[in-house]
DNA sequence: TCCGGGATTTAA
DNA sequence: TAAATCCCGGAA
């Protein structure tokens, strides 16, 4: 786990962890291949945050949030999509930073597959397997590396998407103009 | 045990 | 605007 993204670096408030997060470097290990992609569009969730599926204390879907950061937690929704999170905060303290789109780095042309966040587990074939998974470490089939920096002039901050609790709050975080982001409002 | 909603996507 | 499709969590 040598060059993966570091454990402080995922030890940090969620909304600073969201924003870094974007320019990132995504690798997900197939048996013969392998796929890297940069993060170019997230969303913060926190656990004061009455959007968040931490938001009513601990339970079993959610519990991955609550623990040590740097792990994967992930989630079905709508009977048929799979959503990635990055969890974020002090071990004992819930958040994560959604995973909605990716910038693929080999298949140009391609970038809808990646536009979404159901879209990009499906695929990236990312399910429940994955959910509790470290992060960090480049043993695994899903990991993180060190990507590009981004400057504040290519970052655009909006409000969440398709909640309906604290739907105001500007904690969606994108790349300016890139082909992957899923539009919408 | 039952029921409604959900951090989505697609097509009409 | 609505359908697909099913797990989860709160209510009963």
């Amino acid at each position: 786990m040598a060059h993966t993204l570091p454990l402080d670096f995922f030890e940090q408030p969620t909304l600073v962890v969201a924003r870094a997060l974007l320019g990132q470097t995504l690798v997900r290990q197939f048996e013969n291949a392998s796929v890297e992609a940069e993060i170019v569009e997230v969303e913060a969730y926190t656990a004061d945050d009455p959007a968040c599926h931490a938001f009513g204390g601990r339970r079993p879907r959610c519990e991955v949030m609550f623990g040590p950061p740097g792990f994967a937690y992930v989630y079905f929704i709508y009977g048929m999509y799979y959503c990635l999170n990055v969890v974020t905060e002090v071990d004992g303290t819930a958040g994560a930073v959604l995973i909605r789109a990716l910038a693929p780095r080999q298949e140009k042309g391609h970038e809808k597959l990646y536009s979404g966040p159901g879209k990009l587990c499906k695929q990236l074939q990312i399910d429940l397997k994955f959910n509790g998974l470290p992060l960090f470490d480049d043993k695994q089939q899903l990991y993180l590396l060190p990507g590009r920096t981004i400057s504040d002039e290519e970052v655009a901050v909006s409000p969440r998407i398709g909640i309906s609790k604290a739907v105001d709050r500007p904690w969606r975080f994108y790349l300016k103009d890139d082909k992957s982001v899923s539009r919408r409002k």
